[in-house]
DNA sequence: ACTAATTCTGACAGTACTGTCCGATTTCTG
DNA sequence: CAGAAATCGGACAGTACTGTCAGAATTAGT
């Protein structure tokens, strides 16, 4: 059980196992936190004991996954650049990166949060990412550009409400991807005081 | 088994354990949709039998409290009237009554939902508070205060995702329940295009 | 080709929940 | 008070999942 590739004396073989195991834990536990195991193997293409071969237990699987959501959620903000340009201008592109990037991680990280048992804990593991859009509507205040009497937590709640909204939308199929990019460039501004 | 009082023949024995029975599934079923028939039969204060003697399955239980919190939502939102005077005072009446009245109901019928098992009956045990809030929105478009560009029904989604990320934010203690409502004042008619 | 890592099949105990039955007991209703 | 309704406690089979073990069969690395 190395799990982490300190000092990768890892087979081939287990590391294509492990990144099977992973897609195929996201893809369900999005879906259905309360997927089993087998379930998981199952998808995966490989047996249940491999599973444990890898993972201790049903807990560190979960953790597994949830910490490469955020990391790759994280990664993907950043690389949008929400410190860059006009407010505004960065909330728009923030918006645009999250669609087909961003939304798969923040799905699993919101489906995963409640089976970790803590109400509060929630918001701890979202805490990077909103840390990163409270800095950008944080700069967006400072410039006039959002409205100031909204509390940052809230805005930022709100913007991930609205993502979320928006992505079961698209899932629903009552809405294509390319509209709801457009109705949340739309929308989103809007709410937080943008161009009032 | 007459679970519905047709010829009430019930004893009031019987009846305080439905009620209680019922408040305690509310309770419980809101936090976690996989809560057993044991905890709430405990938290009802009644025997796990005295459960089954009133529902013949879980899924009875469930389609029971999911029909009354849809029920007592939608009654809480014609209460409000939304179809009587101007649209944006008529929203921002729905917003007030959603708060103490709406939101309970609405929260356990978005967490039995997934319960169910199929996916797009989330949307279809939905559709009555969908449609009211939906007419409201027409009407608002008519009158020129709602933006005619964005869908309605993407609206209507976005309007319920909002409401339901304001009362996470209250219960988490991140933002009292005045300020919450004054937040949602503010945030959501701007987001719809009224008032620009 | 040899060795060690990895996977698989099968099986096991332990736990928890669902539905169901029973008999005994309590609590309403008239 | 008497009969009926309702609840309770205990117990049961059936199902499903979690971890764990061991041996056989593959498969990768060198």
């Amino acid at each position: 059980m190395p799990e982490a590739g300190t000092k990768s004396r890892r087979r081939a073989d287990a590391e294509r196992s492990i990144a099977a195991i992973h897609a195929a834990a996201v893809e369900l536990l999005a879906e259905r936190p309360d997927a089993s195991i087998g379930e998981i193997a199952a998808a995966a293409g490989v047996s249940r004991q491999t599973v444990y071969a890898h993972y201790d237990s049903r807990e560190t699987l979960l953790t597994a996954v949830a910490d490469r959501a955020l990391a790759d959620a994280v990664a993907a903000i950043d690389a949008a650049e929400p410190d860059r340009g006009a407010p505004t201008e960065a909330l728009e592109r923030l918006i645009a990166a999250w669609w087909a990037t961003i939304e798969p991680h923040a799905r699993v990280l919101e489906a995963l949060a409640p089976a970790f048992g803590s109400p509060s804990r929630i918001h701890e593991l979202h805490a990077p990412i909103l840390e990163r859009l409270e800095r950008l509507i944080r700069r967006g205040r400072r410039a006039g550009e959002f409205d100031p009497e909204l509390p940052v937590g809230w805005i930022a709640s709100a913007f991930l409400a609205l993502m979320h909204a928006a992505a079961e939308e698209v899932a629903a199929g009552r809405l294509d991807a390319d509209r709801a990019a457009e109705v949340l460039r739309r929308t989103v501004p809007r709410a937080f005081g943008a161009g009032g």
